[in-house]
DNA sequence: ATGGTTGGGATCCAA
């Protein structure tokens, strides 16, 4: 019999660039340090046509899946291992380019969204913005509780601007009252997990007790000694998937080159998702 | 209590 060889974990990364065509030399930087064989983006702030990929054909990437519009929003996903487009969903009754997902070599779906950031004031009644966030949240808690019954493989990333727990911000605190981080958004998002039962990849391996973040404001001077972040951006996994889970990581260093993005990529290895 | 920065595409909006 033939001794079984431990095939090369799959690198998957996400992250939200905040304008792809300002960011080309921090890409490039990333692709040159962590060459991840999946990745996915967010707020691309580009039209399809318009779209800089020429960067990611030269670093191997064979698949192209993109959606975006002017101005706002976006989405992307390059891989090296093929994947087929499986579906662009409209959220909340809008077209924004705020979902785009793929399928892999192995039949594992891979979803990436854009939640909207909601305003700066948490109240419904006096912020379209938040509503829209929340009706967005409730949505794909009855998306994920359908993906429950059919019990596939999946995977969930992207920029979904809650940081669900106490140590995924900088102050519990002093953000009680900050959108990204009140109740009705940390309680709706671990209620989104709780439908799926969606596996948080990054603490399974970063223990709930430690802080961690993957945005730092533009608005704060030094950013990286004050370290007011948060945990907006994120990787889950179907529950199929928790034992291929092989490492997770913040690329913490991406925030702190020229022209950043405020948020840092996250990156996972898992083992034969493709 | 307030303002701080960035990108896109128009002279302001979204984050």
């Amino acid at each position: 019999m033939p001794k079984k060889t431990a095939a090369k974990p799959i690198s998957l990364a996400t992250w939200n660039i905040n304008s792809v065509r300002a960011r080309l030399p921090l890409m490039k930087a990333f692709l040159d340090a962590h060459d991840p064989d999946i990745l996915c983006l967010q707020e691309t702030k580009v039209r399809d046509d318009q779209f800089p990929h020429e960067l990611f054909e030269q670093h191997g990437y064979t698949t192209r899946l993109i959606r975006g519009q002017p101005g706002y929003n976006g989405v992307a996903i390059f891989s090296r291992l093929p994947l087929q487009l499986a579906g662009k969903l409209n959220l909340a009754g809008r077209d924004d380019c705020r979902h785009i997902a793929a399928t892999l070599p192995d039949g594992t779906v891979l979803h990436n969204y854009y939640v909207p950031a909601g305003g700066d004031v948490p109240d419904v009644t006096k912020n379209d913005k938040f509503a829209h966030k929340l009706d967005v949240l409730a949505e794909m808690t009855k998306w994920s509780a359908a993906l429950k019954k059919k019990a596939g493989r999946e995977i969930l990333v992207g920029d979904l601007n809650i940081a669900p727990l106490e140590t995924d911000v900088w102050s519990h605190k002093k953000l009680l009252d900050v959108v990204s981080h009140t109740p009705i958004e940390t309680e709706g998002l671990l209620k989104m997990m709780a439908a799926r039962g969606w596996v948080d990849a990054v603490r399974h391996f970063v223990p709930p007790a430690e802080t961690l973040f993957s945005w730092w404001s533009y608005r704060s001077p030094d950013w990286e000694a004050a370290d007011k972040g948060r945990r907006l951006d994120h990787v889950w996994v179907s529950p199929q998937l928790q034992d291929s889970l092989k490492s997770a990581r913040v690329a913490k260093a991406m925030r702190g080159l020229e022209k950043a993005s405020d948020h840092a990529p996250v990156i996972i290895t898992l083992d034969s998702a493709g």
